[in-house]
RNA sequence: GGGCCGGUAGUCUAGCCUGGAAGGAUGCCCGCCUUGCGAGCGGGUGGUCCCGGGUUCAAAUCCCGGCCGGUCCA
């Protein structure tokens, strides 16, 4: 009998049956011999709902569903960020509701929030993102709704019987589904480092939930073992569910109604019979992912329905770009909300790739609308239901404009690598096409495209995508490794952290507990406490000295963490023992004005996010003297009038001495309180989270995050806060760097130096620079323009004088041999060769003697090089002579060492007279 | 994080594979034609060929390293 019988089902009438189409077995209170999954069945819900008791909206299926469990113990949690990254390091995104509690919550670390719990969690997948708005049932956005008993070893809450019977109650009695309509199919599930056996929950065709009963680890090898914990793990899909409510065509018609009708009207799209789409629907469920991602599937469908393709092409088409858009403004608006932005690496990419579907939809079906247009309404309409992207939805269409740009700049230089290849009379290969898309980010769609209109021939093969997978598997991945110091800290418990309990102590007495000596004869020192901060969190080591008893004295030049133990990395002058009492005084002059950076840098993120907009996040920061910098994920680089804002607020929130204090919470204790905005700083890897929050005068929180860092008592000893310098560092990431406290006076000092200096320089007041210097660019041009023209003119005369005295005629060819005994340019020199060369019957050589060089240049007039190429002419100068050379048709140089000068005329002479000759 | 493509007058771009006087278009200035506009014609102007190193007699071109931009994939 199988691990996942329940007395529940039984009782009830349910018996085990299997499936005839895909070998699995299942639970049913019927005889059935297919497990009612897709695509063993088509669905048979379109138009004929089996649900009773229907919500009228998404949201109200969402509310009945928490509703439901919190009536029945569970806890109501609020919703997660989608992106993953800011908790954890393994993943991006958030995939599923228990990415949520891993690793720290499943791992027995940290308890959760509450258990049972009940939670609604938008999650992102992209692994069918090919087939949404294809398939009728696929999104790259969707709401897991989940609810999650975690049983200790010691304390069970409930397992794999209550969970059916909460499931099957939620179905018939919350939602009015006849019991014989439900199956539930036996499976396994892994994600997320975790694993278990689970029951699929199908109505009619759809998948509507999963129950996974979690107590493996997945081993880096693959392999599984047993946990301590065992998780109840489900998951409901929010849009399955309602879409089965309503019995529409496909998951899209039902979650996004009257936002697919509204972009039809503006994209001026009709209205699509929707028993054809449903019958579509029901073919489409029952083809594979593979199938459904070739480009020529909707003539095979239309074959199978004997209909005429030609017209439908273009209706399902439209009506997949409708639904595609829908998706991912939804899935793009969710992970901007959470700090992401279209970008050429990292995450961000995944981001981009929304938004260029989207255009590449709008491109191809060339439809009469823009794209800010479109996603204007996308916004508009997500608002509503997920009120929070209200502040973003300027920015989500400011982002998409500047995609578009972009992506239009990209077919614009298709076309003319395009046109290029078509000149040379060339055919457009796959290798072409791969690099199209590869390194210019055009699709093969567009291609044709563009070659129809210009009438150039082009065959696109239908597997295209996957010739290119193919290609890309080849290339082949480095990995890095780090290494890092090594001291012994075996049997040493953590270090006393002073620098916590005082931020503002300088001074403190202690014990050394050990001392290691490297080979270049640092110390490394370890205490039983310490004020001296080390490195870590973005803020840099403290520094300082140590004194020891015997008077022997250790500057500390860093500060770092193993573990739970605080090293110190010195240079002493004498002997460091064991044991001994020192009296540590820390650089206070630098720590205090590192506090201030890093008080200052949530004082600056916080007035960052509140002028440019929710979706900035901390993407990394360095807090140093006498500069710091922040990076944020923000789309472009902030306007001079943003920045203002910023520092006025910056300034406001200095002035009003705001209150920083901090407390220790337990992970999911202060995500609970205060939100996952809190990861700021990226990936804490504690049970335990320091959070530093920063208080307004009436009990209001202006910033809270999680950190490690020493903060001030009172924003006011920050003192001021001035932005040095705003730059794109990638993509998506902009770099603020800044200053605090009495370094915003040493930059302001600095900067006054620098124009006092030009004013002396330049002899004129500090109104007057831009005038002179734009005076003096303005001279040097000048100038270099006479100086060329000065140095033409002394070639020229020397060539005429050459002419005059000393050129040879060697039949209707002359010889022009001109001493160059001035310093004048190489353009000089080729100038006025031009207009030497420009007569008949002329080769002109220069000599130029350089150090112990002396080097030869040629020009002659085309007609020469009919007789004689400079190339002939120079190689037989150097058979002849000891010297390197070369050249063209008409020009050419060479180099002779160890030869005065005047040989080489001679030399010069005599050669070309018998190569002209011959 | 990795791969690929690119960086040449104010702007767009050819040349790079196969090293040998940096070319075209557009803009700007002057002149001509025209009643004027538009346009056309002629002349002129504008370049650290992204930076650094190497190879070479010679590098925009070949090699190595950086910077910047684009793009695809995890």
């Amino acid at each position: 009998m199988s691990k996942l019988a329940t007395r529940y089902l039984q009782e009830r009438g349910y018996r085990r049956y299997r499936c005839k189409v895909c070998g699995s077995y299942f639970w049913s209170l019927t005889e059935r011999d297919i497990c009612g999954d897709s695509p063993c069945q088509p669905y048979m819900f379109i138009g004929d709902s089996p649900v009773r008791k229907k919500p009228q909206s998404l949201v109200e299926t969402r509310d009945r569903y928490l509703t439901f469990f919190s009536k029945r113990g569970h806890t109501v949690v609020p919703k997660y960020p989608v992106v993953a990254a800011r908790w954890r390091e393994d993943v991006f995104l958030v995939g599923a509701s228990i990415y949520v509690f891993q690793p720290w919550v499943t791992s027995g670390i940290v308890p959760p929030p509450a258990n049972p719990l009940v939670i609604s969690q938008p999650c992102i997948r992209f692994t069918d993102i090919d087939i949404v708005g294809r398939s009728g049932r696929h999104l790259t956005g969707f709401e897991m709704m989940a609810h999650h008993a975690f049983n200790y070893p010691d304390k069970e809450v409930y397992w794999i019987e209550e969970t059916v019977r909460l499931a099957h109650e939620f179905f018939t009695q919350e939602l009015g589904i006849p019991e014989e309509e439900i199956t539930y199919k036996e499976s396994m599930w892994m994600g997320g480092g975790n694993a278990g056996e689970c029951f699929e929950v199908l109505v009619r065709g759809l998948e509507v939930a999963t129950l996974v009963f979690m107590h493996y680890k997945v081993r880096d090898d693959g392999s599984l073992e047993e946990m301590p914990m065992k998780i109840v793990d489900t998951g409901y899909g929010l849009e399955r569910i309602y879409w089965l409510s309503t019995g529409l065509p496909n998951v899209y018609e039902a979650v996004f109604q009257d936002l697919v009708q509204d972009l039809r009207k503006i994209m001026n799209i009709a209205t699509p019979d929707f028993s054809l789409l449903s019958n579509i629907c029901k073919v489409f469920s029952q083809l594979s992912s593979e199938d459904l991602s070739r480009l020529d599937v909707y003539d095979r469908v239309c074959e199978k329905l004997g209909l005429d393709s030609r017209q439908l092409r273009r209706v399902l088409l439209e009506n997949e770009a409708l639904y595609v858009i829908c998706d991912h403004a939804r899935s793009l608006s969710w992970m901007v909300n959470d700090g992401v932005l279209p970008s050429n690496s990292g995450i961000g990419y995944l981001a981009r790739l929304l938004v260029r579907r989207v255009l590449r939809y709008l491109e191809v079906l060339k439809l009469n609308v823009e794209v800010e247009e479109v996603f204007g309404r996308c916004m508009s309409w997500l608002s509503r239901i997920y009120p929070e992207l209200r502040d973003i939805e300027h920015v989500i269409i400011e982002l998409v404009s500047l995609e578009k740009t972009k992506f239009r700049e990209a077919i614009a230089s298709a076309k003319s690598y395009i046109e290029k290849i078509a000149r040379r009379g060339k055919k457009i290969t796959i290798d072409d096409l791969v690099k199209l898309y590869d390194a210019h980010g055009v699709p093969p769609e567009l291609v044709a495209d563009i070659c129809s209109e210009k009438g150039i021939p082009v065959d696109i093969p239908s597997n295209f995508y996957s010739i290119l997978l193919e290609r890309k598997q080849k290339e082949s991945r480095k990995v890095e490794e780090r290494s890092e110091e090594r001291i012994d800290i075996s049997g040493i418990e953590g270090t006393r952290e002073l620098f916590y309990e005082d931020p503002y102590l300088r001074e403190f007495e202690s014990t050394i507990l050990r001392c290691v000596r490297s080979r270049d004869g640092k110390y490394y020192i370890i205490l039983r406490e310490t004020a001296f901060y080390p490195e870590g969190g973005g803020q840099p080591s403290d520094r300082g000295t140590l004194i020891l008893e015997n008077g022997v004295t250790c500057n500390v030049e860093h500060v770092f963490k193993v573990g739970n133990v605080i090293i110190h990395k010195c240079s002493c002058n004498g002997d460091v023992a064991e044991g001994s009492r020192v009296v540590g005084r820390v650089d206070w002059d630098r720590r205090y004005s590192l506090m201030k950076m890093h008080t200052g840098t949530h004082v600056l993120l916080q007035a960052l996010r509140r002028v440019l907009g929710s979706h900035v996040w901390q993407a990394g920061a360095q807090k140093d003297v006498p500069y710091s910098r922040l990076d944020i994920t923000h789309y472009k680089v902030p306007t001079e009038d943003e920045i203002r804002k910023v520092e006025d607020l910056c300034q406001n929130v200095i002035e009003r001495g705001l209150k920083v204090c901090d407390e220790r919470l337990v992970r999911t204790e202060a995500e609970m309180r205060y939100g996952a905005r809190i990861y700021q700083g990226g990936f804490i890897p504690s049970p335990v989270l320091r959070i530093v929050k920063i208080v307004e005068e009436n009990g209001d929180i202006y910033d809270v995050q999680a950190c490690g860092g020493t903060h001030l008592r009172s924003t006011m000893e920050i003192g001021a806060l001035k932005i040095v310098r705003v730059e794109r560092l990638q993509e998506g990431v902009i770099r603020v760097i800044f200053t605090t406290g009495k370094h915003v006076v040493e930059h302001v000092r600095r900067l006054e130096n620098i124009i006092r200096d030009l004013t002396h320089r330049l002899g004129c007041s500090e109104t007057e620079l831009v005038k002179k210097i734009d005076k003096i660019l303005n001279d040097v041009t000048d100038l270099e323009r006479k100086c060329r023209l000065l140095e033409k003119l002394i070639v020229r005369e020397l060539v005429e004088k050459s002419l005059r005295e000393s050129a040879l005629k060697v039949g209707n060819i002359t010889v022009v041999p001109v001493i160059i005994n001035v310093e004048v340019s190489d353009q000089s020199l080729q100038e006025v060769a031009r207009e030497v060369t420009s007569r008949e019957g002329i080769l002109l050589i220069f000599l130029r003697q350089v150090d112990s060089r002396i080097i030869l240049q040629a020009f002659s007039s085309s007609d020469v090089a009919k007789v004689r190429s400079v190339r002939d002419i120079v190689r037989k100068l150097c058979e002849e002579a000891k010297c390197r050379g070369g050249g063209g048709e008409t020009s050419g140089q060479a180099v002779f060492t160890g030869i005065e000068l005047n040989n080489v005329l001679n030399i010069v002479k005599d050669v070309i007279c018998k190569i002209l000759s011959l």
